[in-house]
DNA sequence: TATTGTTATACTCTATAACTATA
DNA sequence: TATAGTTATAGAGTATAACAATA
């Protein structure tokens, strides 16, 4: 179990609380994610970049960071490695040839597909414990609050980085 | 807004899901509660070893870090940093000289009595959207999953860590 | 001169391994 | 020799700053 270290506590006298429980449900959650993931050779960061472009092909790097909240320079490498794998693509844009569009080759949407059947076997094993009515409840709740918290569409800043060599299998 | 970085993203077709919500609200939520402490000069680190002290005092190191998942070098520098200001104490163990019993110190227990304060704040402000009977059902739903899921009490690994310097309210 | 993408650099955090002292 | 704690080292990951090409 790889673990990253000292964290927080239950608030003192009474149990944990739901912020709480939130914070340590969602590392869970995005560590268990990490580990499948790993298993298509992939990174969460990258898996971000593959849907951000997935939502919106053609889009400059420039844009991208933006649209994923990162430094321009850390696109850089993360499309280098997605290219050189053969997923991702990036094209000259004729018109302004300092521009390049980024797009997904057709082995880059098959893996999307894979990526979109781990995350819905991910999704079934975190929600285990609940029955259908109790898992819209949940969600219900869980949009309130996102909604109200202002998150960004479907970005995720701050998932804990695994790297593939620490992921055999748990 | 200090973000992290490109991470993830909604499960293509359909919306989000709640474990990609968990996620992303989970490192919101301990995002947040970093930026918190951060104004009382500790980080979420720190603060989770200012708890397991208070929970069980008197524990050596090792046992400290075995507790919380850590390696126990890096109890070192954490004890270290707290007992210089002044709100953790150790106490060599005249039975066998080789360990440390870590206690809180009258400043330590002002301090977590703070913390507590800050906690409650937090929690507040990120069940914002729900109201009482919705909050009761949002906490049933997640202890159901954190137990179902085996999470050990109130250890939260893999929060983001969060400097103190970059902390300016946001 | 401004902007896209790139490279180079530095910094933070954490873990692993080597060392000291007690037993 | 084994264990508690410490120090020293190295690694992963990220951000900041300098650079080249194009506009």
């Amino acid at each position: 179990m790889s673990s990253t270290g000292v964290c927080e506590g239950q608030p003192a006298g009474r149990g944990p609380g739901s912020a709480f429980l939130l914070a340590q449900l969602g590392a869970h959650a995005a560590y268990r994610f990490a580990e499948r993931v790993a298993a298509l050779d992939l990174t969460p960061p990258q898996v971000g970049l593959l849907r951000a472009v997935a939502a919106d092909p053609g889009r400059s790097q420039q844009e991208l960071a933006q649209n994923l909240g990162t430094p321009p320079t850390r696109l850089v490498g993360l499309v280098d490695g997605l290219e050189q794998r053969g997923v991702l693509q990036r094209r000259r844009n004729p018109a302004d040839r300092r521009l390049y569009a980024v797009y997904l080759t057709d082995a880059g949407n098959t893996l999307l597909t894979e990526i979109g059947r781990v995350a819905r076997a991910h999704e079934d094993a975190m929600l285990a414990a609940l029955d259908d009515t109790q898992r819209a409840q949940l969600y219900t709740l869980l949009a309130r609050i996102a909604a109200d918290q202002h998150l960004t569409a479907g970005v995720h800043p701050g998932y804990r980085t695994l790297s593939p060599t620490d992921t055999k299998p748990a």
